[in-house]
DNA sequence: AAGTGGCACAACCGCCTCGTC
DNA sequence: TGACGAGGCGGTTGTGCCACT
């Protein structure tokens, strides 16, 4: 049985109070952050540390773009989750303001409509349309098996847990390589709408500086994503 | 005006990772 | 080297607001 994170008894729940948004943020403001097991105690606040660090985080931090996503962040947001997959932190780290709490929600309540409402997978970010195959043995393959099934594809939504982060990004880095490869290249994407595609501005994909490695994907740190990720152009999807 | 369905977003929960001992 | 604790992360839920009937 795991312990809890902290005490259950005695800790507020639920919305924020203006009073507390503020004993928070005095607290950090002449502590600050870090420590946040024994931070409501010494701020006098009746919470769990684990939610004064989200308050925070999420909502307090001064730093913190709120209002409306911008169409560049949007561009951004669904390149990289075609790259990375549901790390909110991550691809949060790209959007300067932005909180992975935030990203998600935006993905969860608009992106993810709108490509479902183009008839693109959100998970895998492709073309959700069912592709006959001549073989007869793979009849009995159902739909999501050739679609947003295929465990080729990104699959960001995957539960299989990986060995470490970097492994995991080296999978999804390798496995959006190959989607976007099918995607650009090959005879099965004939059957895409290229317009829809997941594409980087001419010249190219593989010429662009810092990308080879990240397309090929074989060796890719969480380190290196990081570094080529600024080097990449916004998405001309949507446009 | 009341009911209700959808949406947006804040917050919680539980698991995972990493650092320390 | 394994155990443990703290912080971080992603999935999910709760709730308030708004538009529509």
């Amino acid at each position: 049985m795991r312990k809890p994170c902290c005490e259950k008894e005695g800790t507020n729940k639920g919305a924020w109070s203006k009073q507390e948004d503020q004993k928070l943020i005095d607290y950090i403001k002449t502590h600050g952050e870090g420590c946040w097991r024994s931070l409501p105690k010494a701020a006098g606040l009746h919470r769990c540390g684990k939610s004064c660090r989200l308050r925070w985080i999420n909502y307090l931090r001064p730093d913190i773009k709120r209002g409306n996503f911008e169409q560049d962040e949007e561009d951004l947001i669904i390149k990289l989750h075609a790259l990375l997959g549901n790390r909110w932190s991550l691809i949060a780290g790209r959007l300067p303001g932005r909180t992975d709490n935030e990203v998600k929600n935006y993905w969860n309540s608009h992106i993810r409509k709108k490509l479902i409402k183009m008839g693109i997978d959100p998970n895998n970010h492709r073309l959700n349309q069912i592709i006959p195959r001549p073989n007869p043995q793979n009849d009995s393959v159902s739909p999501a098996a050739t679609s947003s099934g295929s465990m080729s594809n990104i699959n960001a939504c995957t539960k299989t847990p990986l060995k470490s982060s970097d492994d995991q990004i080296d999978h999804r880095a390798s496995e959006a390589a190959s989607v976007l490869e099918d995607e650009t290249s090959g005879p099965s994407s004939r059957d895409l709408n290229l317009d829809l595609t997941i594409a980087f501005p001419e010249p190219s994909l593989q010429v662009e500086e810092g990308m080879p490695k990240l397309i090929k994907g074989s060796n890719t740190t969480a380190r290196e994503i990081e570094t080529n990720l600024q080097h990449l152009p916004t998405l001309v999807l949507f446009r």
